[in-house]
DNA sequence: TTCTCACCTG
DNA sequence: CAGGTGAGAA
């Protein structure tokens, strides 16, 4: 035994520069047979002495390389962010804006009988008409809105028309045989739209609830489905209706205009909520986005009126409107599994990162997100309306958690049943709701911006409550120049993930496996080199073609369509000499001889590039 | 006590 | 890859 080589020999061994330097000092270290097998209780002493002292060098003795300690950080730095859950427990609001100005039931329904009275007589009045015009138009709809009842309904016009005058003019019984004509016209084009149905049974009050947002509900079926509504309570309380005819008779202009906006609200909501329901669930990835504005655009033709091209606005939380900027939109992140895409698979940085080294065209996913994940949810924070970027970001918000769960349910069946997944189905925020209209209705979308290939590329919308694959798939792609990343780098590199304690604990271990089977690698090939004779470290590089780097290759980049950096090489090389050395010392015969190699390693971590941080996983 | 880590196991 | 566990650090 010489102290001096085993010193020579650890010392070297813990000043590997990728410079040049670690072959100049490893290559004087030649294993020696008989002390790698024998008794190692002189030896391990010097070890540790040397492994002592390589702390008290600077970190610019041990490696050449800027990566060298850039990234370092002791994991009692890692800081565990925990749920931010802010806890936007709303109250459901009652959406129908017609029982809420009155709270007895048959106002409720006069209402709304005055309110379809009006939207029949937006349909057939010209935009000019006023006065007595709208006097007589009135008069009409009533016989019009009950053809089957007309006979009832004729003398009470006549008498609500001429007023127990005997001394009708000829001339107004001829007008108002033609209003009774055109109603009577209108009443079948109505019907004809409404199917058919004109049915006076009393089971249409649970067969139209208010609130119908079933997800088999077409879109047309939604824009008429009111009307049906209306119309089959007006035909079951008609002497109420009269009444209410009578009082809108005398109502002011400014009040029937009223009554329309309030319509028109009802039926924006309620469209716009439909149609985005059935969005969610018809879209299915592949969808070109022209499809889904040309749907959207289709289906809510009341936007039009309030909203221009592109956008629509909803009402979120009552009437209060909610603006946000474009880039909101933009910025979602796509979380969900893809298994309708073939190229899901396909981590969005492999041709960026390609492209530094060879010319190749951006993958379609590749986009810059303009925003960054605290700006915006942090000043909105406090809001008693969260608006669904809030929602979509924090996604620990109870309330709009259950919410996504609620049309999430529908892509669980098809989400990819991986582990990854699954597990995230047992976080603590991920509760089982049913598809409740309300809930949908609800759901304070934004201002929906509609813009070609924004949906599509942003592949849909929810902050992650959960990892998947593709979170997997950049994590190992990660390990290639962070073996030991900071809470801080997963934050940036995963910004797109809803921070928890679980998701964080999940990020660690899947780093923590990462390294198990890198060091398991490691050790492998180091005894195979010894094993195999490999008698100078010098012997033991780690290229590309190396049967190490396959199987490391193999593990953290298996489709081979990420560009491995050179830096990674070089570690890899490090801990293999690194293991070399140890085993061929004998110092794996104490239980944690890794530690120091460990100890090693970890200041070889290399700064994650910044198309990690930039790029969403999906 | 909490957290991270390595190790073992399935 | 994840769960469990014990060691060690803060």
């Amino acid at each position: 035994m010489n102290p001096s080589i085993w010193g020579k020999a650890m010392y070297s061994s813990s000043n590997i520069c990728p410079d040049g330097r670690t072959v100049e000092h490893l290559s004087s270290f030649r294993p020696d047979p008989m002390q790698s097998n024998s008794d190692v209780s002189g030896p391990p002493v010097t070890l540790q002495a040397d492994t002592e002292n390589i702390k008290m060098l600077p970190e610019s003795a041990y490696y050449s390389s800027s990566a060298a300690g850039s990234g370092y950080i002791f994991p009692s730095q890692m800081e565990l962010n925990a749920s931010r859950d802010t806890g936007h427990l709303s109250t459901r609001r009652h959406p129908s804006p017609a029982s809420s100005s009155c709270g007895h039931h048959d106002c409720g329904h006069q209402a709304k009988r005055a309110r379809v009275e009006n939207i029949i007589k937006g349909m057939t009045g010209s935009p000019g008409m006023h006065g007595s015009d709208v006097t007589i138009n009135q008069h009409e709809e009533s016989d019009g809105m009950q053809e089957n009842k007309r006979t009832q309904e004729l003398p009470l016009n006549q008498e609500r028309s001429g007023s127990g005058n005997a001394s009708h003019s000829q001339a107004t019984r001829k007008l108002l045989q033609n209003q009774h004509q055109h109603l009577r016209q209108l009443r079948t084009r109505f019907n004809h739209v409404d199917g058919g149905t004109d049915t006076t049974d009393s089971s249409n009050e649970e067969k139209y609830p208010t609130w119908n947002s079933s997800p088999e509900i077409s879109p047309r079926d939604a824009c008429t489905d009111s009307y049906r509504e209306f119309e089959s309570r007006s035909s079951r309380k008609y002497q109420g209706w009269k009444k209410v005819k009578l009082m809108n008779y005398f109502q002011s202009k400014p009040e029937r205009i009223k009554l329309m906006a309030d319509v028109l609200k009802y039926e924006l909501s309620r469209a716009v909520s439909l149609s985005v329901d059935s969005i969610f669930k018809s879209m299915p990835l592949l969808q070109t986005s022209a499809n889904v504005e040309g749907k959207l655009r289709t289906d809510v033709p009341l936007q039009s009126s309030v909203c221009k091209d592109t956008k629509v606005t909803l009402s979120c939380c009552g009437d209060a409107e909610v603006q946000l900027p474009d880039v909101q939109t933009e910025a979602l992140s796509l979380v969900m599994q893809k298994p309708q895409l073939k190229n899901a698979d396909k981590f969005i940085l492999k041709s960026r990162l390609r492209a530094h080294q060879r010319p190749k065209p951006p993958v379609p996913l590749s986009y810059d997100s303009a925003l960054h994940e605290e700006e915006p949810s942090e000043k909105n924070q406090d809001t008693t309306c969260p608006h669904a970027l809030r929602c979509l970001q924090d996604g620990c918000s109870e309330v709009s958690q259950a919410k996504f769960e609620a049309f999430d349910a529908h892509w669980n069946s098809v989400k990819v049943r991986s582990k990854v997944n699954s597990r995230s189905v047992r976080s603590p925020q991920t509760r089982t709701v049913s598809t409740d209209p309300v809930l949908l209705q609800g759901m304070c979308l934004p201002h929906v911006k509609i813009e070609s290939d924004s949906l599509v590329k942003n592949n849909l919308y929810i902050l992650n409550e959960g990892l998947t694959t593709n979170h997997l798939k950049k994590a190992k792609l990660m390990f290639f120049f962070t073996r030991y990343p900071s809470s801080l780098v997963l934050k940036m590199c995963f910004h797109d993930v809803q921070f928890t304690r679980c998701i964080t604990s999940q990020l660690i271990k899947w780093f923590s496996n990462f390294r198990e089977f890198y060091y398991i690698q490691m050790e492998k090939f180091a005894r195979h080199a010894l094993i195999d004779g490999v008698a100078d470290v010098r012997g033991l590089t780690v290229g590309r073609e190396s049967e190490l780097f396959r199987a490391l290759n193999m593990h953290y980049n298996k489709a081979n369509d990420f560009q491995v950096p050179d830096r990674f090489l070089e570690v890899a090389e490090i801990t293999l000499r690194e293991f070399y050395v140890a085993i061929s010392v004998g110092k794996d015969r104490d239980p944690s001889w890794k530690k120091a190699i460990y100890k090693v390693i970890c200041k070889l971590d290399s700064d994650v590039p910044a198309e990690f941080k930039n790029h969403h996983s999906g």
